[in-house]
DNA sequence: CAAGAGATCATCT
DNA sequence: GATGATCTCTTGA
């Protein structure tokens, strides 16, 4: 079942959380590439220093202003590409970062992408993710409830999930601590336990 | 294995 | 002109 526009509008806390154990379905015309969410990352609002939105609204952020169920995607040190979630309600700006993903479907097509055989080494990053799913940035601003690239609920049961601070963002003074990365206990495909 | 450097560019100052 | 929601490779113990 595809996952509908209202599951985004809840607090970004709660759909980052329920994110975990649901599918990421990209189609792309070289292949169907599908991956089971493993670990996100909550961005919320305009306190958050770690949100690109607090430092305003601007034409890059204009997207996380936006409504929910859109996909917010960035490159960053030149090199990588983020896949993000837009949640919350319209002119309060908020995502979800998708962290890792295990692979399930279309796996050749993302070893080939990303150059490796290693299956733990597909999508276990944001950056990697990106690589092995085809995802740049003409999907920036993309509805995620379409057809190229959403989500699927799998009916699988809720998976047991791990709460630590986010990954990489150490200037983010007192908001660098926040419980805000959410993860599967015990799954091999995350970015680091 | 852990730690560190380098790669490279869109965005904001 | 600085810097970052990262990855990979190299180095050295």
């Amino acid at each position: 079942m595809k996952i509908l526009r209202s599951f985004y509008e809840q607090s970004t806390v709660d759909v980052a959380r329920q994110l975990l154990g649901k599918y990421l379905v990209r189609k792309h015309p070289a292949g169907t590439t599908i991956g089971r969410i493993v670990e996100t990352e909550a961005y919320i609002g305009p306190q958050d220093k770690a949100c690109h939105a607090s430092r305003g609204r601007t034409p890059r952020t204009e997207i996380m202003f936006g409504l929910a169920g859109h996909a917010y995607v960035y490159f960053i040190y030149g090199f990588h590409y983020m896949l993000n979630i837009v949640t919350e309600g319209k002119d309060f700006p908020a995502a979800v970062l998708i962290r890792a993903v295990e692979p399930l479907s279309g796996i050749a097509l993302m070893k080939k992408r990303r150059g490796t055989e290693e299956p733990r080494n597909l999508a276990s990053g944001p950056g990697k993710l990106c690589e092995a799913f085809a995802i740049d940035r003409t999907l920036n601003g993309s509805d995620i409830c379409g057809k190229v690239l959403y989500l699927q609920d799998a009916g699988e049961p809720a998976p047991k999930i791990i709460t630590t601070p986010r990954i990489g963002v150490d200037y983010a003074a007192e908001w660098k601590n926040k419980p805000f990365r959410f993860l599967i206990g015990g799954n091999t495909f995350v970015s680091k336990p």
